[in-house]
DNA sequence: CGAAATTTTGATCACGTTCAACTTCAGTGG
DNA sequence: CCACTGAAGTTGAACGTGATCAAAATTTCG
C-alpha cells in the first residue's frame, strides 16, 4: 500500500494539531505516529450526511476545513443541533464510541477530512499513553462546550443565547486562525442557527436584527463582525474555554 | 502515612467500578492501582458546595453514595443544572481539567466520596494506558449525557423533557444497582428538577401532575414508579446510552 | 409544636411560536 | 441580458404556552 510522505511542517499547520498543541507539546514523533494512522483524506460535499443516527460509525475524522453540524431529528419533526463542528474538530467523537451513533452529522459546507479508524487510534493509545490523554482532553472539551449549550437553551434569553453563540464561534475559530479583529466568516443559514439555539427562524432573525440595530454586531454576506464585544460579553456572559495543559509525560515524582 | 488495606471484593462493589467494569474488564491489578491513588474518603453534607465556580479544583471524587448537581448561576439570577451527579459518577470531571472550574457542584444529599488528585491520576495514565482510556470513556459518557440534555432543553416540550429525564434517571441508577422494577428513589426537590429541565417550578409541578394523572408515573415521598414505561419512552424518545466496550489492551495485530 | 422549606393551585401576562406572505438573492437557462 | 426558479432572509398578525407572581396547603425538620 502506498503511503504519502508526511511533511511535518504542513501537519503542524493542520487546525486539529494547532488546537491540540496548546495543551500537549507534540513532538515530531507524536505527529508521525498520529499521521501514520490516517487511512484516507476525504472530501465531503455540502448537504451530505457524514454520520447517520442509528448506524455504527467507527472512524475519527479530523476536520481540516469546512463546517458541519451534529444534530438529532425528533419524532415531532423538529431538529436540534447539538454542536457545530468546526475546522480542527473531530467528527466521530463521541459517535464512534457508541454501539450505534445517536446523532447525525451533516456537512454545512464542503468538508476536507483526514480519517483514521477508532481501533487503530485506541491501539496507539496503549503504545503511547499521551494519545489516550489527548482523547480525554478532546472529549472533555466536547463535554464543556455541550454543557455551555445546555445553559444556553435552558436558562438564557434569546438575545443572551445569540450573543453567547457568536462569542463562542469567534473564540473557537480564532483558536485555529480563522477569526481575527472581532470578525469572522460564518457560513451558516439562519435555519441552522435557530436549530442550534432552540429558537424559531423568525425569532432568530428578529434577535439578529436587534443586535444589529443596537450596534453590537454587523453582518454582511456571511461575515460577522462583533462591533461591540463588550456589550456581547455582558449579554452572553461568555467565558472562554480554558483547559489546563496536560502534565508532561515523565512523572516528576521519584526520580530514580 | 497510614494506608488502609484494600479489600478488592468491596472495591468491586463500588458503583464507580461497577459502572467502569461494563466497558473495561478491570483486573485486580487495575483496581489496586486505582485504589492506591486515593488520598481520602470524604463525607460531604447536604447543601454544601463541593466545587465552586471560578476556583481551581484538582481532584477526582468518585461518588460512592448520594446525589449532587453541577450547576451554574447566571447574571440574571437563574440557575441551570448542567448534570446530576449520581453514585458511580465523578465529581471534578470536567472541572479539574479547566484552569478554573466553570460550574459549581452542590451536594443534594449527604455524599460519600473517594478522592484522588488529578495529577496522580494522570501520572498513572502514563504508566498504565488503560486509565487514560477510562478517563476518555467517562468524559465521552459525560458529553453524550450533556448532548441529550441540550436536546431536552432545546426542542422538547415540557412533558417530553420530564419523561426523558425520568427514564434517564432510571437507567443511570439501574446501572449501579439503585433502581429496579421500574421504580427508584429520587431525592430531588422540584426546584432542582425544574432547574435541570429549564422550567419554572409551577410548570414542572403541573407537568408532573399531568404524567401522574395519565397514569404514566406514580410518586410517593421521593420514590418514583414508572407505571407506564412504554408511554414514557414514546413521549421522551429515550435511548439508553450504550458505549462500546473498550478494545483489549493487547493489540491483536502483529503479535511478535 | 413552630418555623421553614416544599408542593400545589390560581390568575395574569409576556414572550416566542406559528403560519403566511413578501422580499431579496444566487444560480440557471432561454 | 433578463426571466425564471428555489432557497434564504424578513416582516406581520394571532395565538398559545409557559413564566411570573401570589397565596394556600402540605411536609419536613429543628
Amino acid at each position: 500500500m502506498h503511503r504519502p510522505r508526511i511533511v511535518l511542517g504542513q501537519v503542524r499547520r493542520h487546525p486539529f494539531i494547532v488546537r491540540l498543541d496548546r495543551y500537549f507539546n507534540l513532538s515530531d514523533d507524536d505527529l508521525a505516529s498520529l499521521w501514520g494512522l490516517l487511512e484516507a483524506e476525504l472530501i465531503v460535499n455540502k448537504r451530505r450526511d457524514l454520520v447517520v443516527d442509528g448506524y455504527e460509525f467507527r472512524k475519527l475524522c479530523l476536520v481540516e476545513s469546512g463546517f458541519a453540524a451534529r444534530y438529532k431529528l425528533l419524532r415531532n419533526g423538529k431538529r436540534q443541533i447539538v454542536n457545530l463542528v468546526l475546522p480542527g474538530d473531530v467528527v466521530g467523537l463521541p459517535g464512534s464510541f457508541l454501539k450505534k451513533a445517536r446523532y447525525s452529522v451533516l456537512a454545512l459546507t464542503d468538508l476536507k477530512l483526514q480519517v483514521c479508524s477508532v481501533s487503530d487510534y485506541v491501539r496507539l493509545c496503549y503504545k503511547r499513553p499521551q494519545f489516550g490523554l489527548m482523547l480525554s482532553w478532546m472529549a472533555i472539551q466536547e463535554a464543556v462546550t455541550c454543557a455551555e449549550h445546555v445553559i444556553d437553551t435552558g436558562r438564557r434569553s434569546p438575545t443572551e443565547r445569540l450573543a453567547h453563540f457568536l462569542l463562542e464561534m469567534y473564540t473557537r475559530l480564532e483558536m485555529v486562525g480563522l477569526a481575527a479583529n472581532q470578525s469572522f466568516e460564518l457560513p451558516l443559514s439562519q435555519e441552522v442557527m435557530s436549530d442550534a439555539l432552540g429558537l424559531s427562524v423568525p425569532h432568530l432573525n428578529r434577535t439578529l436584527a436587534k443586535l444589529r440595530i443596537e450596534g453590537s454586531i454587523a453582518l454582511s454576506n456571511h461575515r460577522v463582525s462583533l462591533t461591540d464585544p463588550t456589550a456581547l460579553e455582558m449579554l452572553g456572559n461568555f467565558q472562554p474555554l480554558d483547559l489546563t495543559c496536560a502534565p508532561p509525560a515523565l512523572a516528576p515524582a521519584r526520580l530514580g
